[in-house]
DNA sequence: GAACCGACTAAAAAACGATTTTGGTCGGTT
DNA sequence: AACCGACCAAAATCGTTTTTTAGTCGGTTC
């Protein structure tokens, strides 16, 4: 592991913690144990060190998914493997970063550029993974592309009490997420099957 | 209608289009053609203008519906009929507070507060549709409140982008909104149908 | 010559105080 | 009861000064 990783280790922590703006380069020079100026002799701004971080927590997403997918036999089984890894590791990174997401970085334009780009590999993993299916006979699908789409979605819908914050309850009870989701999966599996 | 809901009336212009704080009680009674005193007459604060503004809308979306439903004859149907509904009212309102929206007034307490009273509802109107589709033997649904809930959050994955104002793009082609919902509600309703 | 640093600067943010705006009150009139 | 003008204290705004911070540079070390 080099300096720059390094660098990049002890910043992503700094701002996971303390937000972007509220971490200063002194920070990050003194928790790397090395002189701002050498920050600098690494990476070219501030803000380029946060471009790469993002850019690689999104690379290792992508890859724990498409090893999550590795695993599953079926297509359907890969669906519901896929959709379980996607939904823990969002909810971990929405605690991770919550520090962040309170603040204006949501739509800095390279943000939003990674954000795209992740959901296009999303929206491609998904429509393989359909395409698949209906191959195998498994799904009735007109437009794998679209239900791709209409998945992701309906999936987000679950994703959106985490990223809010909002407890996800349901009258007095607190809601298990992760039930809800695989229960969310059961009925969009139906949804999509094809009738023998 | 009354002196009060005149009030009320421009208020609720104004916050559309300005934000609650940018509008002052001096432009809401110059408005209104009325002193500020008089305001005061009708309502205890500002807050208060704001409190019974929502209050009215969440009335108003429940009507609406309530009528919605009205008009099906099976609970599929209904069904249908409440989710277009939704999705359009929830649009306009998007579109109406996007002014609000970038304010702090998210996480009033007393705006939470009508939320969740919407929230639950939704949930018991849902409920009581799928009850009543499992009484006639058209769903096969184990858990009709958890499913109401899975259902209800599903739908709202396709309002995130209404929310967040982000455009809802499919690779370069702009989707149609009223399309998808209905190609999702046909997954869905697939998923709950009971098989023959 | 790549890795590193201390000292420096220009620009941005924070701190601060003066000034204006605004939510809310009150006494009085119709 | 409905309405208003005049008023006040608190908050927001504005302009200025002070401090902090992103980024640079010339020089040193390995």
């Amino acid at each position: 592991m080099g300096r720059a990783d390094e660098i990049l280790g002890v910043a992503r922590e700094l701002i996971a913690r303390f937000g972007f703006r509220k971490t200063t380069m002194e920070d990050i020079a003194r928790a790397a144990r090395m002189a701002k100026a050498t920050v600098y002799h690494y990476f070219g701004s501030k803000e380029e060190i946060l471009r790469e971080i993002i850019h690689r927590e999104g690379n290792a997403l992508r890859e724990k998914l498409q090893q999550a997918l590795r695993q599953g036999r079926t297509p359907e089984e890969k669906l519901t493997l896929y959709a379980r890894t996607r939904f823990r590791a969002l909810r971990d990174l929405a605690l991770y970063y919550k520090a962040m997401s309170e603040e204006f970085y949501s739509h800095l334009p390279f943000v939003e550029r990674e954000r795209r780009e992740f959901d296009r590999f999303e929206l491609d993993t998904l429509e393989h993974l359909l395409r698949e299916g209906v191959e195998r006979g498994d799904f009735d699908i007109p437009d794998p592309r679209l239900y791709a789409f209409l998945l992701l979605q309906a999936m987000k819908g679950l994703e959106v009490p985490l990223a809010t914050g909002t407890a996800l309850r349901m009258d007095d009870r607190e809601l298990d997420l992760d039930e809800a989701l695989d229960l969310l999966l059961g009925i969009l599996l139906k949804g999509i099957r094809k009738r023998p």
